[in-house]
DNA sequence: TCTAGCACTCTCGGGTGGCGAGTGCTAACC
DNA sequence: GGTTAGCACTCGCCACCCGAGAGTGCTAGA
């Protein structure tokens, strides 16, 4: 049974080795917190929690340092939150209204806000394979043979693709084919392109399958945005080549996308801690994840996380990973509305 | 006075260290190179290149290592180009003609396999403030009360921005106004864009503002492709924590754009090689970097350089630099076709 | 249940000595 | 004069040892 003082106890033990990042002895918690007992007590007390598995000591003479069961219970039960303060907000979210009104820009802005915010790692994803419908179709024309396709998703994005034709074609033919394109293919999705396709011969053909390319783009691109590398390797963790080495080596976008949880389990508003082992990456195993799910009113369509070593100052990323998100998906709402 | 041998023998000093890293010893020299004296004349001769200033020892009894000056000659004189395979090249155009038409995905693609060739880190960029033009503006209709300006231009960027309308506008009063932007602003740049602005209003000042700021942006933006950080930090350069958090700091994208050298200087179809103490920074004393240029028949566009430690592959980076450079030109010439 | 005292363990840093790698010098040789 | 063998010398590297210090667990007593 985890008694009241050993949990406070064990926060304390989180705090400093947060803080400090070298084990914690029963002097320094004595002396930092006026604990009304001695240094022996709080041994006794320690050895409890070690026994209970929440802490541990790297060696005999060393003082101890949290587990991941330790963590997990910090951030569920004892951690205290540093919400975002209001000067804080404003500051972010004049960025935001400053920078152009673009999905894109808005994620990479946020990665880098929230990187340098928390100082650590910043990871945010629009997932792949998800299914991006069609909003809007136009043809502009380019050049006499070249044409440029621009669709309008759903999740607000713009792409657009360049598609060149065999012959000159006029402004009004496109206009007829947009108009076309548009009653096929709003709402669907790159299958349904390919089929109209399959019915149109020549230029219109081309036109056609250029946007179900573009369709399909918008399935894998699931651009990945990580901003934070220098500020993470900055910590005492990555003292050694060989951890900086391995960091720098992992860190890939890729390869971080699919470590990263489905934001729809998550849902829009929450966040999710995620500590070491509970990664299910060997390489993750020193490390957490902060992780919480962006969208607009139809769901979740982006996961954005912060990726640091175990050792994080939980009660202060938490809120801000929360903020970024909840700020995203409310700009996203407004964009589309 | 540098006699054949010598410079023979630096050759061959420069090659030797840039394969193994370590000090060159004579006995290494004479061992790989049947050449036809012993090591105590080779000794003599190092003696004398130390004296010249081309190479050094980092203590007494280690051997020799390049100086800048060294490569220097190395780089101009000595050094034989390992030419870019057919094979090699066939295997990188391709993936440029699998890609989109689009200069910034040809740039970033460029630098991903350019980073992986050389194994260092590949930097492109191009270069801030330049005078780009308009070839072409287009409006797209998105919603009742948004509109998408299209703006082609010279170098071959599409770049989109959505302006929002204080009322709804129908398709042949967007027509009327594209010709009209277009017919002024076609050929110059966004202090044209803002002078029309100001003779228009209302929703038509938004539009022809918006056009404005689309091509103030393709001035700022100067999107820089950095790639390779992973690969050029696995050297042995980096073996330690500070060099390492050195190396990882400095290489950001806005510091990098400033060291390097401008385009309209190298020429296209030019390399230039900047060697240690002859880049600018102090933090790239220890690094080299080779840069070329790229742009269309117009002239200079953009820079594309491979940066890594002093100790580099120069007679295999400096083909493949040139390829890739010589490469994006004319992939950049075809479409502005 | 808490505390003071004490023996014990383990890391860390500094100092030492031997080893090996390489060099420069010198004297002899072609 | 250039080349070579031999040798003394220098210096970095590494393994090892040792003492200091930090921190613990245990025990006996309040």
């Amino acid at each position: 049974m985890l008694t009241k003082r050993r949990a406070a106890l064990l926060g304390l033990v989180v705090d400093e080795y947060i803080d400090t990042a070298t084990p914690v002895s029963s002097r320094a918690l004595a002396a930092r917190h006026g604990l009304g007992v001695s240094t022996a007590t709080i041994r006794s007390e320690l050895a409890r929690l070690e026994d209970e598995g929440y802490i541990a000591q790297p060696h005999t003479s060393a003082g101890r340092v949290p587990l991941d069961r330790g963590y997990r219970l910090y951030v569920e039960e004892i951690m205290a939150e540093e919400p975002v303060g209001l000067n804080e907000q404003r500051t972010i979210a004049h960025q935001f209204h400053q920078a152009e009104p673009r999905l894109d820009d808005w994620l990479g802005l946020a990665a880098t806000l929230l990187a340098g915010s928390v100082t650590n790692i910043a990871v945010i994803a629009r997932p792949q394979g998800q299914d991006v419908r069609l909003r809007h179709v136009q043809l502009v024309e380019l050049t006499a043979d070249s044409v440029l396709v621009v669709a309008v998703l759903e999740d607000g994005r713009v792409l657009q693709r360049i598609a060149s034709l065999g012959q000159p074609v006029d402004q009004d033919a496109l206009a007829v084919l947009a108009r076309r394109l548009s009653a096929r293919l709003v709402g669907s999705d790159a299958a349904a392109g390919r089929v109209l396709a399959e019915e149109l011969a020549g230029d219109e053909q081309r036109i056609a399958l250029a946007t179900a390319e573009l369709l399909d783009e918008s399935h894998q691109a699931g651009e990945t945005y990580v901003e934070g590398l220098r500020a993470a390797l900055e910590q005492p963790e990555f003292s050694s080549v060989q951890r900086m080495l391995e960091a720098v080596r992992h860190l890939q976008a890729y390869e971080l996308l699919h470590t990263l949880p489905d934001p729809q389990q998550i849902g829009r508003g929450a966040t999710r801690v995620v500590i070491g082992h509970e990664n299910g990456s060997p390489w993750l195993q020193d490390w957490s994840m902060v992780v919480s799910a962006f969208g607009d009113r139809d769901g979740a369509v982006g996961t954005i996380a912060v990726l640091g070593p175990t050792r994080m100052r939980y009660g202060y990323t938490i809120p801000r990973v929360r903020y970024v998100a909840a700020l995203i998906s409310s700009l996203l709402e407004r964009m589309h509305r």
